[in-house]
RNA sequence: GGUCUGGUAGUUCAGUUGGUUAGAAUACAUGCCUGUCACGCAUGGGGUCGCGGGUUCGAGUCCCGUCCAGACCGCCA
């Protein structure tokens, strides 16, 4: 038997009893005399102790040559310590070793194994199995799956059955880019890894299901983020006989359990906004809502008083940042500097400041007079002390760099506070959205979105005015989920294609299955997806992703501990028919 | 595809205006140490300054190219 106990649960509970332990060596203090060595195991930590006078002498010789990650067995007594460590949970006790048996020898690792490390990024994901002994990236790991067990519970319980969809497709050229898998046995073709299990999950919801979730890996092979991985994992979800308000409510559900039961947050209906009102308020369609700043549009205050650069633009929007005014000039020209950077693209930013005396002071002051300036700052909700900063230009472009600069802004404040819980729902997306590069429409969500009910005519005549029966979870500016409701009847989905640049027969070569199995009596369904990595971060109240998955991949795609990805040799591409000529003979 | 930042000891980093033998901390090794827990003290070993080219009497430092890593923009139905 390799332990009795393990290292996180020893206390004075347990004095004079004989122990046995297996774990890692953190570390030893050697003092001549007598040596500690810290045993280290999933659970915790366990001081060992060897003595001159009470440790066997070919036990203490050996206790003199552990090295950093050496994996020990010992068995031995629990004592009390003569100088107790406050800091640890076993920091009561210690266990007197009477026996040693080495299980396996360590070279020194390339990084301390401690909670606060010496080692890099790049050199952590390389000793990845190393990185996962310390704390901070075990425990996100033992976090994930309380959440991912937190979330099966909730769903098994409403009766939402776990269904597996596979990975080997076809590929699709809507959406993102596919990864591909040669066919050794159909030469020349190739499977897909699915984006998504889209068409699966509405084809279970055909098969009669009703209610199908699966954490399932996901696909896409786009440039990567903080918060972005080749292979993710999505709470995919899908129920048939529903509508928008039954998804909703659904989900808000598993939400507030998820909140309730991970984070302790008593729950709370969620806010729900339109994606108009967003972009208005927000610029955005996934507002961070735990703090203000919210949009003020001044173009009826701003225009027509001689403010050439005002006048000529389609919109004018204000914000008020709180406690701002005392920015310095400094200051506020490097703001001015970062809003001009390409990456946001403003051709420049107009201040007021709103002073505690409730004068103002402005970079316009020359167009402008106080009672303007004043009806600005009611307009921004701005109280005296506060900062107005104003972006004008094309209305979309505007929105986009006010909410980076309202970002920014709350980043720098620290508004934006890791242990605050913001959900909310954004609904009534567009169903469709204009591409000038290709000059057609692209699906806003996916092809299989419904349009409202009431926007069916609409389609025909104005199709960029539709809206959507699809609907974001947001959760402190992160989109943690998206769906809709899908179309169900095969003429919709037809008309779709249609509208989307589809011929006949490329829709009937890629979709042909789905809209078939529409035919056979397709129920009303909808579903949603959420993001897990995504979803573990900000629960966890971090940006990154990478700690929350056990192996993931760096910035370029590449897992740098397994070196993939990698050629293959000339036998491999023959066979799969990737090269065509053979490979001499050995 | 683009923008920015970085690459110097096993590791994390410093390195001034281009100028002697490239430093610190930590890790590692050896010795000392009667209660350590970031133990302490002493001694020691450890460098292709990412790679290639250029400017210069002289390059870790300046210039060009390139590779790698990270953040962001594009992209991500």
């Amino acid at each position: 038997m390799y332990r009795t106990h393990h290292c996180g649960e020893l206390s004075l509970d347990h004095l004079n009893q004989t122990v046995t332990l297996s774990g890692w060596v953190q570390k030893s203090r050697n003092k001549g005399f007598i040596i500690w060595a810290d045993l280290r195991d999933r659970y915790g930590i366990t001081q060992l102790v060897f003595d001159e006078e009470r440790t066997p002498k070919t036990v203490f010789e050996q206790a003199q040559n552990l090295g950093r990650e050496f994996v020990i067995q010992i068995e031995g007594t629990v004592i009390e310590r003569e100088s107790k460590n406050p800091h640890m949970t076993t920091g009561a006790i210690e266990v007197l070793v009477e026996k040693l048996s080495l299980l396996n020898a360590s070279q020194t690792p390339p990084f301390t194994i401690e909670d606060k490390t010496d080692g890099g990024e790049e050199l952590r994901m390389q000793y990845r199995y190393l990185d996962i002994r310390r704390n901070p990236v075990k425990e996100k790991l033992i976090f994930r799956s309380q959440v991912a067990m937190t979330v099966r519970n909730y769903l098994s319980k409403a009766g939402f059955i776990e269904v597996e969809t596979p990975y080997l497709i076809k590929s699709t050229p809507e959406g993102a880019r596919d990864f591909v898998v040669p066919s050794r046995m159909n030469e020349g073709q190739f499977y897909a890894l699915p984006q998504s299990p889209q068409t699966f999950k509405q084809l279970l919801m055909v098969g009669g299901m009703d209610k199908y979730f699966q954490i399932v890996k996901c696909f896409r092979d786009e440039d990567l983020r903080a918060d972005r991985q080749p292979e993710f994992t999505q709470i995919d979800c899908e129920m048939a006989f529903v509508e928008q308000e039954d998804i909703l409510n659904q989900f808000e559900g598993l939400t507030q359990a998820l909140l309730q039961t991970i984070k302790g947050i008593e729950p709370k209906a969620f806010p729900r906004i339109s994606y108009e009102e967003a972009m208005r308020k927000y610029g955005n369609d996934k507002p961070d809502i735990r703090f203000g700043m919210t949009f003020a549009e001044l173009n009826d205050l701003a225009q027509g008083k001689g403010f050439g650069v005002f006048d000529s633009q389609a919109l004018i929007v204000g914000i008020a940042v709180p406690d701002a005014a005392e920015m310095s000039r400094k200051e506020i020209d490097a703001l001015i500097d970062w809003v001009k950077r390409p990456q946001i693209g403003a051709n420049g930013l107009i201040w007021v400041k709103c002073n505690a005396d409730g004068s103002y002071k402005s970079s316009v002051d020359k167009f402008f007079n106080e009672a303007d300036l004043a009806a600005w700052a009611q307009r921004c909700e701005a109280k005296a002390g506060d900062l107005l900063l104003v972006l004008s230009g094309a209305v979309n472009s505007t929105r986009t760099q006010m909410s980076a600069l309202r970002m920014e802004l709350a980043e720098r404040l620290g508004l934006r506070n890791p242990n605050e819980f913001a959900p909310l729902w954004v609904t009534d997306f567009p169903l469709l959205e204009w591409d000038e590069e290709s000059r057609r429409y692209h699906a806003m969500h996916h092809p299989f979105t419904a349009p409202k009910p009431e926007h069916k005519e609409l389609l025909k005549t104005d199709p960029g005015a539709v809206k959507a029966n699809a609907y974001d979870l947001v959760l402190n500016g992160n989109e943690i989920g998206g769906g809709s409701i899908r179309i169900h009847d095969q003429q919709l989905q037809s008309e779709m294609f249609d509208l989307l640049g589809f011929s006949k027969e490329e829709a009937q070569a890629q979709f042909g299955f789905l809209m078939n199995a529409f035919q056979y009596g397709a129920p009303p369904h909808g579903g949603i997806a959420f993001g897990l990595d995504r979803l573990v971060a900000i629960l966890g109240g971090e940006e990154t992703i990478r700690d929350f998955i056990a192996f993931p991949k760096n910035n370029s795609g590449r897992d740098v501990m397994i070196d993939a990805p990698a050629p293959l040799d000339a036998q491999q591409l023959h066979e799969l028919a990737l090269q065509s000529t053979a490979p001499p003979k050995e």
